[in-house]
RNA sequence: GGCGCGGUAGCCAAGUGGUAAGGCGGCGGUCUGCAAAACCGCUAUUCGGAGGUUCGAAUCCUCUCCGCGCCUCCA
């Protein structure tokens, strides 16, 4: 059994992963700001950490899963405001549309799902601290906090202050002592939510939730903390600022950032208009089959979507499937038992290599291949082990939608046994013919005829 | 402009110094009346290109071409 290694982000090295104490795994993921619905790229992020959480689990590490909500943003407002209805109710729907979504992917819920509107008196006193301790400064009834006063800005991304260059892409506030000093805290301008702070009526920046939310429900040092590489920059650069501003101990011990979705080798976004939300995706596709493909590349690298990619997906899925179709033999040569042993032991390495999925299924796959043909129990037992990682077997699979009855297609099959007794294979292969024309896929088996969807 | 990532067979995809995992597709076979499913075998002398280091390189170095990302909200 190999150690565990992640590459981090902040060393930019691959780095052995031991938990802070005493086997505990106080983790933290970004979640999404609710003013839309989730699509593939948010769904591989969580999908990812999903895995990463269940294979830590499966190491017998105690997990403490940390995802929130950011429920009030400019978004969200703005998105409010057009369709004149409270923030609440918009983040409210994208977050019921989320838990939906992201459950059909086999993610298991978070220990905490925290809200940052639920958490506006800590994030005041976490910017009342920053203030005080000179890392902070209110103007025009805004909080900005200082970033030239805090040493160590950039290390997570790799960027330099000087070469950050104000302009073209960086809006320039005025009232900011430095183009790159960052809000804490928002006054509110006309027709926006707020609540009362000691600066006036506002709400609170992007960044300084995740801080907030994390610290408290993990401690001032998180194990690992995860999201989508476009956030190493501004986001999570300015949450080791204010954490450690704030705590004066690391924030984080390991970052863990995946790659994004594309297509056509492009980000999927918004504004190139090329994202598919789940919604959609799973009108075509298998929850099933979504996680296979999310899961089928290293979560670093770029995943290119393509319809054939998931229509792959959805084939391998229900090959996996297929093993619940054959009955075990309890009795298994030790050979077997050694190789699904290893084939195992294989798929944890794997997994154990900075989470390399693509390796860890080429395992799994032939753990399945033992199995179709030994029906060994055993190794069986090693699949389901296996998938409480993965989760591939407990997921929805392709839609079927039957165009007879079964009583009728069993009239069929029996017509057709019969014809096939007397040696009409001509007449045999017309129903086979015909069923099939209708969807229906006939399998002669030593057990007699079985029929499927196809 | 600064920083970073990637280019491996028809396609997807592992592999950071020891002689190219795995999957899909394709081809051949076992099974079958024929199929289907499953299983077995075959399918890259070669890793974008050019140099270099080395006994040895997809892996290290230099240059170069192509694609992408971050530097602004973004998983």
């Amino acid at each position: 059994m190999k150690e565990i290694y992640f590459y981090n982000t902040l060393t930019r090295k691959k780095e052995a992963f031991l938990p802070g104490q005493s086997g505990k795994v106080g983790m933290y993921v970004c979640g999404i700001t609710p003013y839309d619905y989730t699509h593939l790229g948010h769904a591989r992020c969580y999908v990812v950490f999903d895995v990463i959480r269940r294979f830590l689990e499966e190491k017998n590490l105690k997990v403490k899963y940390v995802q929130n909500f950011t429920d009030i943003d400019d978004k969200i407002i703005e998105r409010a405001n057009s369709q004149k209805k409270p923030f609440y109710e918009v983040s409210q729907f994208f977050i019921k549309e989320y838990k939906k979504d992201i459950k059909r992917l086999g993610v298991k819920d978070p220990d905490v799902s925290p809200l940052v509107s639920e958490h506006i008196p800590e994030i005041i006193d976490a910017v009342k601290k920053l203030i005080e301790k000179g890392f902070a400064y209110e103007k025009n009834g805004s909080v900005y906090f200082r970033v030239l006063k805090f040493k160590g800005y950039g290390k997570l991304s790799g960027k330099k202050i000087e070469e950050l260059k104000p302009g073209a892409r960086v809006e320039v506030d005025e009232g900011k002592e430095h183009f790159l000093d960052f809000a804490l805290w928002k006054k509110s301008k006309e027709n926006e939510p707020f609540w009362k702070s000691p600066w006036g009526c506002g709400r609170p920046g992007w960044h300084i939730e995740c801080s907030v939310m994390s610290m408290k429900y993990i401690g001032s040092t998180l194990d690992i903390h995860g999201g989508g590489e476009d956030l190493i920059f501004p986001h999570h650069e300015n949450e080791i600022a204010q954490s450690e501003a704030l705590t004066g101990v690391s924030f984080c011990r390991f970052w863990l950032h995946n790659g994004f979705v594309t297509i056509n080798k492009e980000k999927m976004s918004k504004s190139l208009k090329n994202f598919f939300t789940l919604k959609e995706i799973f009108e075509k596709f298998s929850p099933r089959a979504v996680r296979f493909f999310l899961l089928s590349t290293h979560y670093r690298d770029p995943l290119d979507f393509s319809p054939d990619a998931l229509k792959e997906a959805e084939r391998m899925t229900e090959r996996i499937s297929r093993i619940f179709e054959i009955k075990q033999v309890s009795q298994t040569q030790d050979a077997i038992k050694k190789q699904a042993q290893d084939l195992l032991e294989g798929f944890y390495d794997a997994l154990s290599d900075d989470l390399n999925t693509s390796v860890a299924i080429s395992r799994f796959l032939k753990l399945v291949k033992l199995f179709n043909s030994t029906k060994s129990e055993f190794v069986f037992e090693k699949i389901l082990n296996a998938d409480r990682v993965l989760n591939f077997l407990t997921l929805e699979g392709k839609k079927k939608v039957l165009l007879m009855s079964e009583e009728e297609i069993l009239k069929k099959i029996n017509e057709r046994d019969r014809a096939r007794k007397e040696k009409n294979y001509e007449l045999a292969d017309k129903i086979r013919e015909e069923l099939s024309q209708k969807g229906i896929l006939l399998e002669d088996t030593p057990q007699g005829t079985k029929w499927r969807i196809k």
